[in-house]
DNA sequence: CTGTTAGCGCTTTCAG
DNA sequence: CTGAAAGCGCTAACAG
């Protein structure tokens, strides 16, 4: 069933069907409303492809995220369809799974006009660029969310994480710990970097020497990680607290106090970057910071319709940080 | 930049230049090298629009599910997305958060051939499955995976609840628990229908009164959840285990026993359907059951292309059926 | 307010 | 092996 043969048996022309079903002003409210009626008894809706095509402009978005098993991006992209629900936008959805390559070649799938614009958290392995750049000299809006590239002029949604590790550190001092290591989930993302950065304040601030063998530079291999912090925690007796800058390497701290017999929050007290707040939950030791990730992805989707409905407009210099929350249990650590 | 176009900077037609990409055995090895070579170069990449209207089919699926932040679906689509990205498909996302209404106007937006397949798991509301035979009449291939309709012929990927069911009742029981409550995550879907049968058949295969008081029916509503489970507790003060037939009603148990000061599993044990294994790992009380999430978007992914490609062949009686398992810790409890 | 017509960018007969 | 031309279904400029 096509536009055709839809007007044809309403008796009328296929364009005076097309602009009625876009609610054209120029169109009687009578026709438009017999129009409407049999479309829905009828559930015809026009072709989107040729629709598309003939616009030249399209309602269907990217969503590029490294994995969306992690609790904070699945809770972005549900905030992020909400809004797409609303405004009638379609979301395509890719997994990284923190993969540079993977990153590039699905930036390069989307730069041939299958999306109107892209929600876009960088990989922890991305260290270069040229791919986004790459975007910019298409044309293509995008929006960076909470990984975003800071070498880039774009529209951004993230939290201030500075400000929320420099807390957490000091709630961890607070608490008398004085050896706190540091798993930074990637070197180069300035999500993790700023991290890093608000946790040495804090120590500094506290006249506390920063040790660089506490911090950890972690991969985006698991297994790795997990050697790499039972080496740490092997070799580095004193340590008496972590602080994992990632939802994944929070889980591994767990993991490998665990296998080292080391109880939390006894011996070791732990704070992770998490959204699964459910964990500090079913263990009074760990405490969440987390970040309000329905509304990053209400944010960011917002920004995005935005400037695909409004390309006139610049929102390259778009910065929006909202912020993160420590979710504690009463007292008990 | 479009064919035309490109196929000028190559000195040869829009026709030949597309039986290149396409890779069209009329075309020499030569000029397909030479093409493929600048489109490369030159990042071109036909239109996808243009394309699909043409052809008549298309690359994109549609992943329906309830809730993405539960993590047996966010595996589920990694499972699907994995598949999907090997075969050059696309997947648009919709979430229903267990709203019938919300599936069945989704399902209408994909009916006018935005998609060339469906892959779904059903709303805990859905009770009609019209808007799923609807599918069917316009012949758009699709596939069930977990919350399946039992009522409509189908491709299906599940895991045997039943038996799964029956397995963590029975473990319960060997622990000494005779009181177990039992919740069911909704009266209509299959898929909680068949874990309480299980149950239910655990009781009485070893001479335990179903006591109906015991088993209940949740809704979509976490507070009224939340409120009816506390009921159960306070009035039914021999329970000594709890049974949740689904991650969030897992997670609401942990709340709820937590604010009656009820101490997990001292007092009550907890077993729970769940793919946040970590849950098990946080807390020695929680047994999870776990299915093989990435596996059934895999095979669910696997069939529906199949079906995509090859239309002629009815896929509508497939059943894969694959096994879950019991996640806990060593002996603890 | 409604109809006629051209053309979005691609693929695919058909012709050579 | 390659090119010319038609047409997928829709929308928008133009005409009335």
């Amino acid at each position: 069933m096509n536009l055709k043969e839809f007007a044809k048996a309403l008796n009328l022309s296929a364009s005076t069907v097309s602009r009625a079903l876009n609610d054209s002003h120029e169109i009687s409210t009578k026709t438009k409303l017999r129009v409407l009626e049999l479309a829905k008894e009828m559930n015809f809706e026009p072709n989107p492809f040729a629709s598309n095509l003939r616009r030249q402009k399209n309602k269907t978005i990217a969503v590029v995220v490294p994995d969306i098993t992690n609790h904070f991006f699945a809770k972005v992209i549900e905030g992020i369809e909400s809004i797409a629900q609303e405004k009638g936008y379609h979301i395509l959805i890719y997994f990284t799974l923190d993969s540079y390559l993977k990153e590039v070649a699905t930036l390069r799938l989307l730069s041939n006009g299958r999306v109107g614009g892209i929600i876009l958290s960088l990989s922890a392995e991305t260290n270069n660029y040229d791919h986004i750049r790459e975007l910019k000299k298409r044309n293509i809006p995008f929006v960076f969310f909470d990984r975003v590239c800071e070498e880039i002029e774009a529209a951004k949604v993230t939290t201030d994480n500075k400000t929320a590790a420099h807390q957490a550190t000091k709630y961890l001092l607070e608490r008398g710990c004085r050896r706190i290591a540091f798993l930074n989930f990637s070197e180069f993302t300035a999500t993790s970097i700023k991290r890093k950065i608000g946790y040495i304040d804090a120590l500094t601030q506290n006249n506390i020497e920063v040790d660089t063998a506490l911090i950890l530079n972690c991969s985006t291999n698991k297994k790795e990680n997990i050697e790499a912090l039972t080496h740490l925690l092997t070799t580095q007796k004193d340590v008496d607290a972590i602080f994992a800058s990632s939802e994944n390497l929070s889980i591994i701290s767990y993991q490998v106090c665990e296998s080292l017999g080391i109880n939390i929050p006894q011996q070791i007290k732990l704070i992770g970057f998490s959204n699964m707040t459910l964990a500090a939950h079913l263990n009074p030791s760990f405490t969440c910071i987390t970040q309000p990730a329905f509304e990053i992805g209400n944010e960011a989707a917002t920004i995005l319709f935005k400037s695909i409905e409004k390309p006139h407009i610049d929102y390259s210099d778009t910065l929006i940080q909202l912020n993160s929350s420590l979710v504690k249990r009463n007292s008990t650590n």
